[in-house]
DNA sequence: TATTGTTATACTCTATAACTATA
DNA sequence: TATAGTTATAGAGTATAACAATA
């Protein structure tokens, strides 16, 4: 029979940040819902901005999907008023979007809700913090 | 205008948490796709067992979606060959759900594959590792 | 009456491939 | 030829509500 090894510090540390991690799911989909927003038009929503044009294809590659369901995701948020498409000055096969005033509120609501970071992150001390940030550099840089 | 606050360190700390986590997602859904795995099922799929039955309530909390997902979810399984259903001993309204041979095969392939803890996180130290599980440990009292 | 799982429904998200209009 | 976005398609996951069997 297969013995389990002992579970390292380094697995204890990733289940622990794990939890932090579904628990912020959690509540990201709560906010969502609250505003109205399925879970990748809040993402989509947090990416945008009401002056500056962003490309189908940037967004694409924010939400880490393929292109082509970009043009779902932006017909939704249009038909709810939340955004636009608008031409690209210089290249006309591009298309981009803009927050309306509308999604500009919806979008500011939504992350007022939500915070800078995770409940747990927004407790820690600012030592605790740089001394987290450190660590992660270093194991960056030693994988 | 409002002035954006300097990020602090808290939100850079979550920051670089969030890409670890982004980059095992990735890693998730690559290993999850070469196992013929839709992603859902790849979660299922290492919470069963082969001797251990798990009820679809059991599943559904673990998977953190409604218990009529989790119907869907254990058709395409058992539809693979990966699980089945077995009847509760003692309460018949109770489903449960084993891995096959072929199921526990797969999840000890899709397993291995991942490893226990993202690249990051195995290269740290142990000192590293037990400082950022105090570090946690303290802003969860904290909060 | 309450609970477990299923079904029915409707919607969102997903990748792939084929298409269009540009470049 | 290559690229940006769209459409078509097929599948997967999602919550809600109604339902059957059982407790």
């Amino acid at each position: 029979m297969a013995m389990d090894a002992a579970v390292s510090a380094q697995q204890q540390a990733w289940k622990l940040v794990l939890e932090v991690f579904l628990e912020q799911r959690s509540r990201m989909l709560s906010a969502a819902q609250e505003f109205g927003l399925a879970p990748q038009q809040a993402f989509a929503i947090v990416r945008l901005k009401v002056d500056e044009p962003t490309t189908m294809g940037e967004l694409a590659q924010a939400l880490r999907c393929d292109n082509s369901n970009v043009t779902g995701i932006a017909d939704r948020l249009e038909a709810a008023g939340l955004a636009e498409r608008r031409p690209h000055p210089s290249d006309r096969r591009v298309k981009t979007l803009v927050l309306t005033e509308r999604g500009e509120a919806v979008r500011r609501g939504y992350q007022d809700r939500l915070g800078h970071a995770p409940p747990v992150f927004e407790a820690m001390s600012d030592e605790d913090a740089v001394a987290l940030i450190e660590i992660l550099d270093r194991a960056a840089s030693a994988a």
